[in-house]
DNA sequence: GCCAACGTTGGC
DNA sequence: GCCAACGTTGGC
């Protein structure tokens, strides 16, 4: 079991969205950066563990824990004239973007902020620290507990 | 709302 | 295939 950080706006979809969504699931749909495709396709597994991190807010940070159900398949939203993710160059033969599916499993103690993150020394590989644009990034075993540490204390 | 970082596009 | 221009992300 691999651990995943997942990066959302919460004016657009918060924890609080995926905690009361039908089944306390929702298909994330919308990753449109190589890289991040490349980990959704080729690297997430059923059963991943992933922390769900808001941006572009007024407290940016870890808020809570989601579990993968359902392993990558493509984002319909390509294909979708109507919606915002729509790709002219994806077809249903050659998709060019995939999702995965992924529960509610619980909310932090508390909020672990971007800032103490990038204070804690103990924390050594998480992309976050470095470049931030990434919304689909791998955590190591020692960051998550680390992490996960900072939310008990 | 600003702006730095960085990914993508397109001309050559 | 380079790289400048442009667009987007995301912290502050």
């Amino acid at each position: 079991m691999a651990y995943w950080l997942f990066k959302t706006e919460p004016d657009a979809f918060s924890l609080d969205d995926l905690q009361q969504a039908p089944q306390q699931t929702t298909v994330w749909e919308g990753v449109r950066n190589y890289q991040a495709r490349n980990f959704i396709r080729d690297e997430i597994k059923l059963g991943d563990q992933v922390m769900i991190y808001h941006s572009s807010c007024k407290h940016v940070g870890v808020v809570g824990i989601a579990t993968v159900t359902k392993a990558a398949y493509p984002d319909l939203t390509q294909f979708d004239l109507s919606s915002d993710y729509y790709d002219a160059k994806a077809t249903h033969d050659n998709p060019r973007w995939y999702v995965v599916d992924v529960t509610y499993q619980s909310r932090l103690n508390k909020l672990v902020s971007l800032k103490s993150i990038k204070a804690n020394p103990a924390i050594t590989e998480l992309v976050l620290k470095k470049a931030g644009r990434l919304s689909v990034m791998p955590v190591t075993a020692n960051d998550w507990q680390q992490i996960m540490a900072m939310a008990a204390d």
